[in-house]
DNA sequence: GTCCAGGGCCGTT
DNA sequence: AACGGCCATGGA
């Protein structure tokens, strides 16, 4: 009963957000240019590190615009003009270089072909991924689970946040939240549907963190309010 | 003007 | 293992 905290959760945030089908790409463009999508969602995946995703937008607009936006063009782009393009998302010296890295990397082990990539065993891709300069543990996990469609559940800052805040019972630390999630998730979904559940899941945390369980929250009107034991403390 | 955003790396303790 | 400094833009 107590363990199936996540569970309760989820069920009251997928009620409150509804189909949220994220990552944010248009729905129909990604069933259409699977790859290009797929590809979008990896470079999204690293400049919205630490970054409002409204500056992304600016930078991946910038990258469509010129063309600019694919393994091939990001390779043989001067480092210069590249970072010119993603300046607005922040960061841009390093995530130029970030941007770089993953596009060599699949050009170089896997032919450029992001199915062949997707297709290896998911720990071991998830190990290469760490392995990156610039690709850490929430990064590799969103291009898993929104790129790659694997079943893996993404921590962040706002998932952590929520963790300490209600409180869920587990060391506030990436794998061990990722752990417990995913332990208690997959004993009632699979397949398909426990990865759209991580999908929805995530999405709607963020969605919570961003209306309600924001550092400085606004507790009132949270859907959560009734199983959160922080607004108790606040003053 | 201040705060903060869907992190990650590196050096220090 | 844990923590601090650093990287940078744009919107609230």
């Amino acid at each position: 009963m107590n363990d199936n905290k996540c569970i309760e959760l989820y069920n009251l945030l997928s009620k409150k957000y509804k189909d949220l089908n994220w990552w944010p790409v248009d729905p129909k463009y990604h069933e259409k240019n699977k790859t290009d999508s797929r590809f979008e969602i990896i470079i999204g995946a690293i400049l919205t590190q630490n970054t409002a995703w409204s500056n992304v937008e600016k930078a991946l607009e910038n990258l469509k615009e010129k063309n600019k936006l694919g393994i091939k063009s990001i390779i043989q782009s001067e480092t210069e003009e590249l970072r010119e393009m993603i300046r607005p998302s922040g960061f841009f010296n390093q995530k130029a270089d970030r941007l770089k890295t993953i596009s060599i990397h699949i050009a170089e082990e896997y032919n450029q072909d992001l199915d062949n990539f997707f297709n290896k065993d998911l720990r071991e891709l998830r190990t290469e991924l760490l392995s990156l300069n610039g690709i850490g543990p929430e990064t590799a996990d969103s291009i898993l689970l929104y790129a790659g469609e694997k079943p893996v559940f993404v921590v962040d800052a706002y998932t952590k946040r929520l963790c300490q805040r209600l409180p869920i019972n587990v060391k506030i630390e990436y794998n061990a939240i990722q752990k417990h999630f995913e332990e208690e998730l997959s004993k009632k979904y699979s397949g398909q549907e426990l990865i759209q559940t991580y999908n929805q899941f995530h999405a709607s945390i963020v969605i919570l963190a961003k209306d309600f369980c924001r550092k400085k929250p606004v507790c009132k009107g949270c859907p959560l309010f009734e199983k959160c034991s922080y607004h108790y403390k606040l003053f």
